[in-house]
DNA sequence: CTTGACCTTACCACCATGGGAAGGTGTAGG
DNA sequence: CCTACACCTTCCCATGGTGGTAAGGTCAAG
């Protein structure tokens, strides 16, 4: 299978295949002998593994180890437990902080005119008047 | 005032005012003699003004617009409220997307053993097995 | 005059991806 | 066989923001 095949078949843009194998994220795939890379039904679940990784919104670094994890048969599930717990964590984080702008920016503009006039209490705030 | 001085009354790295001042998101600052930039109470405001809306998680090219608006005398406030609730709506999007994953991901290592053993649903659900 | 803190520009890096150029390959139809 | 056209290759550039660092100029105090 060409690249353009596995693309589609995994969801994964041609141009990311190649970015991911350059940088090492998967190995080299192998060459056709006009230098076409190949895929087989092996690399494809790889593919399809990395993808559900990005989709769950790991980073790249963390689907190196998830992989790594995946691969080995000596694993310890403690190991992919503590990986996305910590996940988890930084998610929870992340959203406290946007749940937090999201109700400041709401409130401001729930008391903003929304009108022809200039007077806005979102640009008072950002102005920083302490009123 | 130089750089340095306006970065730590503004809270804004030096580094990013000069990027800001490159990207045009802020006008070029006056010059000493020797070519040292120098910034008035006034361009202090702007910086505040930009810190406080970077800190409510407005891009770039929306806080260019509110810059706009701010120094517009005859800006409707309509305008602002406008931006404001779509930036609100981009957050709320953002907010349940990553929401939805850390569900996911939290299920999954609930059942997860989390012991020294290679069983492990997340592997199981990366892998896309649909037993 | 030296020292040290500050400033300048210019470049490289990150993450993850998209776009496009310039050129080779594979296949189908005329 | 030739021509299209789809596909592949590598290479470079761009994004958004930011950090780092190097090579050099400037300023104030001692």
């Amino acid at each position: 299978m060409n690249i353009g095949q596995a693309a589609s078949s995994s969801g994964i843009s041609a141009k990311r295949i190649r970015y991911y194998e350059q940088i090492g994220l998967i190995g080299p795939a192998a060459r056709s002998a006009a230098g076409y890379r190949t895929y087989s039904e092996r690399d494809l679940n790889t593919l399809l593994f990395v993808r559900r990784s990005r989709q769950l919104g790991f980073a790249i670094a963390e689907i190196s180890t998830l992989l790594s994890l995946w691969q080995d048969r000596n694993r310890s599930s403690e190991d992919v437990k503590q990986l996305a717990l910590s996940h988890v964590a930084r998610l929870r984080n992340k959203i406290e902080e946007l749940q937090s702008i999201v109700t400041t920016l709401q409130d401001l503009a729930d008391h903003c005119g929304g009108d022809a006039r200039p007077d806005c209490p979102i640009l008072a705030e950002l102005q920083g008047s302490k009123s």
